[in-house]
DNA sequence: ATAGGAATGTTTATGCCTAAACTATTCATC
DNA sequence: GATGAATAGTTTAGGCATAAACATTCCTAT
C-alpha cells in the first residue's frame, strides 16, 4: 500500500522501477529523519550540511555547500543561520573576497556530528540489511549508470 | 560534485550506496518537478495525488490517499483543497459515514491528468535510458529486496 | 579609471511536509 | 441508550525547499 501499488502491467518497466525506487528512498529517509529527531533533536538537512563540512576543516563556501547538497543557495542560508544560532557552525571571512563566507564546524559542532554520524551509519547499514554484499555492489553499479545518464543525458545519447 | 562526493573509502559500502541512491532519486525528481512546472504549471505532489485517483473512478478516502502517498493526513488535506479550488478533483460524501469523504477526479481533472501522465512516463523512460531492459529488471529486483526489508526489518531479522 | 557583466550570498513569497492538538463521528461494550 | 475508545479529517506551528528579485562585491575590457 504505497506509491507503487498502482503501477499495473500496462505501464512500462521504467515507471514501475521509478515508483519502487521512490518508495525505497522515502522509507529509508523517514527512518533516518525519525532517528535524528528522536535521538538528537535535529533534522536531516542540518545533518547533511554538517556532514559536508566535516571533511573541510577550513570550511566551505556557501555556493559550494549549495552545489554539494543539491539545494538552492537561499536554502543553505537558512539552514546555516540556524546552525550558527545553535553554535554548531560558524561563518568566517574569506580573505580577498568580501562577498563570500567560509562556513565551518565549531568544535562543538564537530563533536555533535561525530556522535550522529556513527548512529546514522548504523541506520543505513541496517536499511540495506536485506542485501548481500554482492548485491550491494551490484546495486551501486546499476545506480552509477543511472546517475551518469541522468547527469548528462545528451552526451549519453551521442554515443 | 554532489551528495556522494565525500563518501570516502573508510565508509561502509552501504553508506556509499545510500548517497548514490539519494543522488539518483533527487536528479530524476528535479527533472520531473521542473517538467511539471514548466509544461503544466503544476507540482509533483498534485500530480501524485491525481495519479492515485486515476484508477479509482469512485474516488478514494483521504486516509487511503494518505497511506498510498506515504504522507500525513494533514498534507493530503492541503493538496486536496488546492485541487478542489482548481476544479480538478472533488470531495463526495460517503454514505453511512459522515466523517469521511471520497475524493475523486472531475472530468476536467481526468483529462488534465492523462496529458500529464503521458509526458511524465516519457520523462521517466528517458531517465533510465542509460540502462538496458535487463538491467532495469535487475535494479527492480534488488530494490524489491530493499523495500521488503525496510518495510519489515524485524520479520527479516527473525529468519 | 570605469562601465558592464558576472559571481556571492540574502530576502521574499509561496508551497510542501510533519507532528501534535483538535473536532466530529462511529463503534463496541455494557 | 450511555460511555469510552477508536477512526476520519482538519488545523496549527514550524522547518524545508524553491524561484525570482535583490544588494554587494569582484572582474574584465576598454
Amino acid at each position: 500500500m504505497d506509491l507503487e501499488a498502482r503501477a499495473h502491467s500496462e505501464h512500462p518497466d521504467e515507471l514501475r522501477l521509478w515508483l519502487r525506487m521512490l518508495t525505497c528512498t522515502q522509507l529509508i529517509e523517514k527512518q533516518v529523519r525519525n532517528g535524528l529527531r528522536e535521538r538528537f533533536a535535529t533534522t536531516l538537512p542540518r545533518f547533511d550540511l554538517m556532514s559536508q563540512l566535516e571533511r573541510a576543516p577550513d570550511g566551505m563556501k556557501m555556493n559550494e555547500l549549495s552545489r554539494r547538497m543539491m539545494v538552492t543557495g537561499g536554502n543553505v542560508t537558512g539552514i546555516t543561520d540556524q546552525l550558527v544560532t545553535e553554535g554548531l557552525v560558524e561563518r568566517v571571512d574569506v580573505a580577498g573576497d568580501r562577498r563570500a563566507w567560509r562556513v565551518r564546524l565549531t568544535a562543538r559542532g564537530r563533536k555533535a556530528f561525530i556522535d550522529m554520524a556513527e548512529q546514522h551509519e548504523h541506520w543505513i547499514v541496517e536499511a540495506f540489511g536485506g542485501l548481500s554484499s554482492k548485491e550491494i555492489t551490484q546495486l551501486h553499479r546499476l545506480l552509477g549508470k543511472v546517475k551518469q545518464h541522468s547527469n548528462n543525458p545528451l552526451a549519453e545519447a551521442e554515443k
